[in-house]
DNA sequence: TATATTTGCGCATTCAAATACCTAAATAGG
DNA sequence: CCTATTTAGGTATTTGAATGCGCAAATATA
């Protein structure tokens, strides 16, 4: 049961979170979420104050708080909340570039770069009036 | 500098270490495997273990001792080194199964398991044979 | 046989991500 | 104005991967 290919966990919450902000008229909170997605509150908490900084949202205190989308949805990829997340994503031959990897060239050869790109345009291509 | 794409450290050792050995004629040791990859010895030390148990390798102790491939290079491919280290790897739509993923489908769509699928293949088809 | 070398293996340590917890700040509603 | 609710944010704990360390077992070589 192993992944090659993976989300962190945070990065995950950021974008099923986003969808559901973006699905809810009247925002929705952490507690929603919560229930919804069964993440850990305190994770999605965290992870929700980043994309505030981030200026993905706008939050309001107290009751009948929580989180509104800052732009359109139409506006928004799932590259971005990616990368608002883990930072910018790397393209690269190699998994592991601080390897000294004596070879002609990466024992991997292209193939990951080739995904990574391929992944990367999905996600570019993928805003959150996806999901209306 | 994030990647969606990654190998463990401890997987890049394992396929790293298992071209060096079925380079090597005569075997090769854990100290030699560490000058040219850069990795941890200890950690190099414990992948080499895991991978003689999987009857993978075989080994010699003591002087001029070191590893050696159990089977042939040709027969040897790199899913096989991943799967040994990592268990099966995965098909799987969601990249994060255990979320309660209130949508019709994952969110991500069929990319996720694609390309696990179109790596996997790859994988499957490149073996020790093609560094000699 | 003695010694140095190298793997085998268990345990301790480190490190980052995930998670938990607690208090402050804001605010809706009575 | 008071109280309950909800986000903000700092700090502590947990967890698993990666590392480090020390000693035992094997063996080549002198």
């Amino acid at each position: 049961m192993s992944r090659v290919f993976s989300l962190s966990e945070a990065a995950s919450i950021a974008i099923h979170s986003m969808v559901l902000i973006a699905r809810a008229k009247n925002g929705i909170n952490v507690v929603k979420i919560t229930e919804v997605t069964g993440f850990s509150k305190n994770h999605i908490a965290k992870v929700l104050q980043r994309l505030v900084k981030a200026d993905m949202l706008r939050s309001v205190r107290g009751p009948a708080g929580g989180f509104y989308l800052k732009k359109e949805a139409g506006g928004i990829t799932f590259l971005e909340i990616y990368e608002a997340i883990e930072g910018p994503m790397e393209e690269t031959d190699c998994p592991l570039s601080y390897v000294l990897c004596n070879y002609d060239s990466c024992i991997m050869g292209t193939i990951i770069n080739e995904m990574t790109g391929e992944f990367k345009k999905y996600l570019e291509n993928k805003t959150l009036a996806s999901f209306n």
